[in-house]
DNA sequence: TTGAAAGCGCTAACAT
DNA sequence: ATGTTAGCGCTTTCAA
């Protein structure tokens, strides 16, 4: 088996310079008065010239602490991951912390199926015990979708939740105010004189959808107008179910559409073009999300972006703050704000005709 | 400072259990006689109890081996990248190897200016050196898109190359082959009846390009037709290229358009909706990358998947033979086969008017 | 100004 | 069957 390949030691730049290793380390990380000038100029010319740097398990094993967070992904390949990954990188990186990432790959793994199951709960744990047998002094969990999370961190390690949430609130989480983008997109559509909106939810059981059809209702109701639960919809997020939903509210004489994702928005796209209905001209769309599929509809469908890499950042902030404090944060609760953008499926109403 | 959290240490499981670290090692390593079977049954319960595992950074110091490689990204939040990620994992976990992932960010940083300066040498000879003093067994570097790169890694530590290659070829590299592709998608539109078709490269200076190209022209010279230097346009890979391309193609009357990318397939897409060209019955469309987009189309795009779980796979595959073999490798390219899904998008040339 | 010594948690060679 | 010891590379106290 491989040994590691020959990389310079602290006692190889100690040799080198005719100094103790003890001298080496006080200079090197700039202890004053750790030597004469003359050495100090050789210390780091040799250390420089070998390459050294401290072997990062010594030094953190000696230290008793890693300057790491770890980071677990439930999935790096779902889409809104990486971007959350890079806000805290960003933020770690201001700090001069360092990032260990484990990806748990539960879509690979367990076929998409994610419910807490016990088979969950051994990885969570196996993973979370992983990483702090590698010194992380805290932990971000990076959920594939907004939901509450069963499993809770052992050992009071310093953990902060993103993009999901602790079904106990012992720990810091961080989401995105869906309730007010869906209020945003919805009064967007009013203001356009939209009055008769059709909404294509998530399913029922959906948080973020029940978040976005409150912030809906408000809109609705702040500009006195009636809500009509025929005109809601429950769909399954993906396209074809936005078919389907999109046929039924056309039926109905809707004269805009906020769908809650992009994939059910791109269905209502398909099913306008095959009844010859100009999305942007006859009917008003919205989607949710913010998917690269939104730009490549002519008109484009106007779509909400969450704030990832804020996310990302903010959970960081939190999960120094924690690792600094040593003391649970007072608040657990962190909504950031979406971002809306109304692009050219969005049209004013016909004139009333009622 | 944070102090690390407590954990159990070995010296707790063998405090506990009244004998000496030594004992507690030897058992958990699996070393039969090193204590009786009911210290043996102790140990464990005892361990199990504790949650003991042995510290990371302690075993790997003291063995001068990690059983992990690292990773390197370009760019994490490139579209292809953690699908290779996740290839790579997964073989990983097969042979029971860890991963530690590095991240470059060089889209947030240099604002996606990706040539090879001086700046990029420095940050990839720190990043690689950071893994280095973390005992990586042996680097991936996964680039955001094929190309030459320029950066050699130090000290010959087993390194392989993945979506790009090294100028200097001494070192394995994965890549998936484009002319292939290209020859099979050419192939399948001649086969669909079409001679006249339109190619919309990229910039002229991409060798993903080129090599595309080089399979369209064999594909073209295998049936006999005479290539046509007019019809094959240089674009930018973006959607506003993919749009003027077309219009010029359109004008010279092809049956057939093949954008090397789905982004200029997608403008390709919006022209034939603005000239009332039904894509998939006026004319055949194929794109690259099998980007989610094609399948928001009515009729959905034909393009070309890269095989990115799979080039993930074979990099760790290599990865692990220069680490086990103490060798370079005898074959450099690696080139791994895409898989082409032809669409609705894709519909026979009209009787030919010559 | 410099260095010897101890120790972080672990494993392995070598006693007993 | 069990323990003692040494040492991985590093930092830090304390003494010189």
């Amino acid at each position: 088996m491989q040994e590691v390949y020959a990389v310079a030691t602290i006692k190889d730049v100690a040799r080198l310079t005719g100094v103790s290793a003890a001298t080496v380390s006080n200079v090197l990380n700039g202890k004053r008065g750790a030597a004469s000038e003359a050495k100090v100029q050789e210390i780091f010319r040799v250390a420089q010239e070998l390459h050294y740097r401290p072997n990062s398990l010594a030094k953190n094993l000696k230290l008793q602490r890693s300057n790491t967070i770890g980071i677990i992904t439930e999935d790096l390949t779902v889409f809104n991951t990486p971007e959350i990954v890079n806000g805290i990188e960003e933020y770690c990186e201001e700090q001069g912390y360092e990032i260990l990432l484990a990806n748990m790959r539960l879509f690979k793994r367990y076929n998409n199926n994610l419910t807490d199951t016990p088979e969950h709960a051994v990885l969570f744990e196996n993973t979370t015990r992983n990483l702090m047998a590698k010194q992380v002094e805290g932990i971000v969990y990076i959920g594939y979708h907004c939901r509450p999370i069963a499993y809770l961190p052992p050992d009071h390690i310093p953990f902060v939740y993103a993009y999901c949430f602790p079904k106990s609130p012992l720990y810091p989480y961080v989401l995105f105010d869906d309730e007010k983008a869906g209020y945003q997109v919805s009064k967007a559509l009013i203001e356009h004189g939209h009055r008769n909106i059709g909404l294509i939810s998530g399913p029922l059981a959906s948080l973020n959808a029940q978040a976005r059809l409150r912030g809906a209702q408000k809109a609705l109701y702040e500009a006195g107008i009636l809500y009509n639960a025929s005109t809601t919809l429950y769909g399954d997020w993906n396209r074809e179910s936005g078919y389907q939903c999109a046929e039924k509210l056309l039926d109905m004489g809707v004269t805009a559409i906020f769908a809650f994702n992009d994939m059910t928005a791109s269905g209502v796209y398909a099913c306008c073009i095959d009844r010859g209905i100009a999305v942007g001209r006859d009917i008003a769309l919205f989607g949710y999300d913010n998917l690269n599929i939104v730009e490549a509809y002519v008109p484009p469908i106007s779509s909400v972006e969450p704030p990832l890499r804020e996310m990302g950042y903010k959970s960081a902030e939190l999960i120094l703050a924690q690792i600094r404090s040593r003391e649970p944060l007072p608040t657990m609760a962190h909504s950031l704000d979406c971002t809306v953008y109304v692009r050219g499926s969005v049209c004013a109403a016909p004139p009333a005709a009622d």
